[in-house]
DNA sequence: CGCGAATGTAATAGGATATAACTTAGAACA
DNA sequence: TGTTCTAAGTTATATCCTATTACATTCGCG
């Protein structure tokens, strides 16, 4: 495994690691620019290989951007994971949902080719991409700490994941600034976790008190 | 002004009513595809005019696209307003919750256009598109039949229509499908909204209490 | 060491945006 | 009514991008 920069004093043939070296690359053009900013060309000219090249890597554009936003999708999840470990007195949702947003804002371009592409939703079941996107969820129902009781959880994790990515978007249409501001980002996320909080609260009380109720 | 199939017919050197034709054509286009789907030379080809045609009525592609989008929260205003006029016994909210849902399921393409694209958030201040995203907006705030006290109304209408899109997302990306569907997007949409009818309720009893002790 | 698979390259086809220079028809006014 | 100005087309062309084909090189394994 060749790095890049061994690659660039080298000059050989063969680069050892495009197919890692486009990914990355890929990510840094989509930051600013989204989907449309990666160019196959452009990243081949970038990492000094032929305009042919990446296709050895990946069948079609539509395969570099399936694997890139996989890669964009393990990327959030570890920075999720870091938020929830971290200690802090604010609770493990909270911190989750502002991680969440503040990902949503700085890292835009990624944050659209996640959410906001087809490409998501075009991937196949065990795919490589539908794989880092479950994980993703999955780290969210973590974030409730609340037992499973039916699937109270999975229905609260999808409201609060819903509630979030809705935020990101208004604030990036810019319905948060000027005069239109009539709150921040950050207090509507926290409204949000608040009232997950207190609905699976009331959610998982009343639903044992039915079982016990029916035992 | 010469209808298309006019222009058809009669093969005369002028169009007529190109600019019009454009954005309705690239709106089919954009259904399926989003905006990706609109290629202003295919445009030119359906409509029977030459490649650069297009280039008198647009500086270039990003504002057809704007233009386009424009349109596209022009005719999802409508749809809102008939939504909630039509006689029913949901609330007003509800009917503009549900109906935007639909929208954004089922013109997904054109839906992307107008939220997940950055041409929204370039939109100058006065500019045709910045004014039909503040009419669809305002229509949100109608819809929770609430009086105006402070910003309380602003603030449930930015969450409630957050919720909306964070919903329509993870449905469209496929989180409501299969084994994963743990909830119906519909039942999700219903818990966002009397959530916000319940939050608006206590929210402006308090403002009035505050208010009046304040007197 | 040699051979096959993996990974490069050069050449090329085809489609998209966009601009420049030229042409036509519509309308506006004497 | 005829002339002229301008809006709205046209052809030709430059540049960029995706993708394929045929050929070259190197890596790694027997």
């Amino acid at each position: 495994m060749r790095s890049q920069f061994a690659r660039k004093s080298e000059k050989t043939y063969h680069h050892g690691d495009l197919r890692d070296a486009l990914i990355k690359a890929a990510l840094r053009e989509a930051e600013r620019g989204g989907a449309e900013a990666i160019s196959i060309k452009a990243l081949a000219r970038q990492l000094g290989v032929s305009q042919p090249a990446p296709y050895r890597h990946f069948a079609d554009r539509e395969a570099l951007l399936a694997a890139v936003t996989a890669e964009a999708f393990r990327q959030l999840t570890t920075v999720l994971r870091e938020a929830m470990a971290e200690p802090s007195k604010q609770s493990k949702l909270s911190r989750l949902a502002q991680a969440t947003l503040d990902f949503g804002l700085r890292r835009n371009g990624i944050y659209r080719l996640m959410f906001a592409s087809r490409t998501v939703s075009c991937a196949a079941k065990g795919s490589e991409l539908h794989e880092a996107t479950r994980e993703t969820f999955a780290l969210v129902i973590e974030a409730l700490e609340a037992p499973a009781v039916g699937y109270l959880r999975e229905r609260q994790a999808l409201k609060i994941w819903a509630a979030l990515h809705g935020v990101v978007m208004l604030a990036e249409q810019g319905l948060f600034t000027g005069e239109a501001a009539h709150a921040t980002r950050e207090e509507l996320v926290e409204d949000f976790v608040n009232e997950t909080k207190a609905a699976l609260a009331v959610a998982i009380k009343d639903a044992r008190r039915r079982t016990k109720a029916g035992a």
